[in-house]
DNA sequence: CTTATTTACGCAAACGATTGCGGTAAATTT
DNA sequence: AAATTTACCGCAATCGTTTGCGTAAATAAG
């Protein structure tokens, strides 16, 4: 069965294309009459407007590009739950993309973008992506970018990210209170400034404010690493009543260890993590963290862009804060 | 700045649209001094073709639709991630609507999908839809749609699933291999065929090879409830010694009361569930699982979808086989 | 040196919808 | 009765590609 048509539809009502195109959208020179036998036909013919038309002569899709490393992971999986409400909404759809963390399949991407001549872009630059020439690129198209979570240094650029000093304040704030003695601090990979951020900011902190607990710090690119860290340490003279781990990644590799060694919490170790919350909540009792939510992050995303595209040149980094939940850790 | 189109590009080379259109396709009719010519202008020009231009003129988009009830979810966004490598691949883009399992919203982001002329949709039923129609109506437009995960009853679909009686017969062997005495299996919504055939193999399965073993059934909804009806059971005099989750969700609930009460696996407790692996591996030790792997599914979907686009008409119903992953919790 | 045959390119009609610019009948005003 | 409005509607160009068909020039064949 072939798709109803304007022309189909304006064939069978001896009308023209444009009547029926206006009927169709309420247009005030149409006649009460004739829209409504319009509206008749087009549905009882199920008639759907052909989006590639539309977008051809209007120079306009409703449509969003989505690049993020993994579409499996439950940072990124939320953040663009968080989007795709908000697109629906506003009558957009997603196209999501995932680099898998490969700058070459980013720029294949961002070309499928352009083909399909997208409204904007979020993008969450691949872990060592440093040419931002391909995002120059969408700009001379005019069509606006969001960065996300890993964003590019420059200020030209919008972008939307976690607090992530805050993060480690508060986490930091939390490990003073609890009166710890001393705190293994576990940090993923040092290369990504989201690392270096946060154990910076994390550190100042306890120096400042806590000059005499002892922290250890240490990073750790896998679950299976952190675990074998967390071990190692404890298996010193002096040990350590306070683990502080920076991604669920992290978290995932002590609780394992912790589970293993049948170690109390929080009566024999003090447990907190940086996190949107699922993996804290699987444990019991559930692990205190500094929550950051990809959903929340998305939301924010979605208003830059929105910003953007009315007109106004939003080039400010804005954060979402962050706040500490408390489960039966610490 | 404005899109290079083809027309610019012919403007400038002194040359018609057609020439230029098909020496950048490397049409045999052109010669190829000119082609060189125009390849060099295009690239010096970073022509990008309007993939809407195209599919109003082909009539064929290259944009998958993909609808699951949640992106945020483990198994759903392996899923995702699978058919994402396989579209492009194959050189297309996907476009991924959730449903939050309502109903309404499945059938607007069929809509969505129909006016974006999509060339097939992945579609994973919401829990409680019943009304097929609109699926019927994507056959009338000769769009392919691939049920996965939940599907409809009906044959004339094409489908692809887990093997899940299979699934359940795997976990059921392993609980007799035990030696399991009394049995805890914890299943899923009652109203889905998921759970009922689960069930239902589960059942026959264990009353056949170990008749004397005694199972206590329950369907819970969430992982909370799980975690009550662990703890509920095991109040009661007679104790079991082994625990079946249906799926990840259960099966949090379930390690929940575990910790909670410090009970040992599999010394005291033997636990078994159906995951796709990522929650079993949280848990010391690592809990012994059925796997249904969603990155296999839609591997599988993709298989599909291309054979239905080719032309066959593939009504068949594909599953993906289920394999036993030890743990250490049995 | 005429006739075929290639080679290399251009014309123009689609695809489906939008929209500025008119146009014509009927209704209203002079 | 003539002039002016108003209400409805149609024409045709446009968005950027693709593609069947036509054709001049160049080459090959007779």
């Amino acid at each position: 069965m072939t798709n109803t048509t304007l022309k189909l539809l304006a064939q069978q009502l001896q009308l023209s294309i444009s009547t029926v195109s206006r009927a169709l959208k309420d247009h005030p020179d149409i006649s009460t009459a004739t829209k409504e036998k319009v509206h008749a036909l087009a549905n009882s013919l199920d008639y759907e407007p052909n989006a590639y038309a539309i977008q051809l002569r209007t120079q306009s899709s409703k449509i969003f590009g989505v690049i993020v490393p993994a579409i499996a992971n439950l940072f990124y999986d939320s953040f663009i739950a968080a989007i795709e409400e908000e697109s629906r909404k506003n009558g957009y759809a997603l196209m999501i993309l995932q680099s898998s963390n490969n700058p070459e399949n980013e720029l294949n991407n961002l070309k499928i973008f352009r083909q399909n001549r997208v409204s904007g872009v979020f993008a969450c630059l691949s872990a060592h992506t440093h040419n931002l020439e391909v995002y120059e690129k969408m700009s001379d198209r005019e069509i606006p970018v969001v960065f996300f979570d890993i964003v590019p240094k420059d200020n030209k650029y919008t972008k939307v990210r976690m607090a992530d000093e805050r993060c480690a304040v508060i986490a930091a704030e939390n490990i003073i209170q609890r009166g710890a003695k001393r705190v293994l601090a576990l940090f993923g990979d040092p290369a990504l400034s989201i690392s270096q951020k946060r154990r910076q900011a994390f550190q100042q902190f306890m120096e400042k404010y806590a000059p005499k607990t002892h922290c250890t710090y240490e990073h750790t690119n896998s679950s299976l690493e952190a675990e074998t860290a967390f071990k190692k340490h404890l298996s010193k003279i002096q040990k350590f009543d306070t683990v502080f781990a920076m991604t669920d990644e992290i978290l995932i590799g002590v609780m394992k260890a912790i589970q293993a060694l049948n170690i109390k919490v929080p009566k024999e170790m003090g447990v907190i993590s940086i996190s949107n919350g699922f993996i804290p909540s699987l444990y019991h009792p559930n692990i205190s963290y500094v929550e950051t939510s990809g959903y929340e992050l998305g939301k924010l995303a979605f208003v830059q862009m929105l910003a953007n595209l009315k007109g106004g040149k939003t080039l400010s980094e804005l954060t979402v804060d962050a706040r500490f939940i408390e489960g039966g850790s610490m």
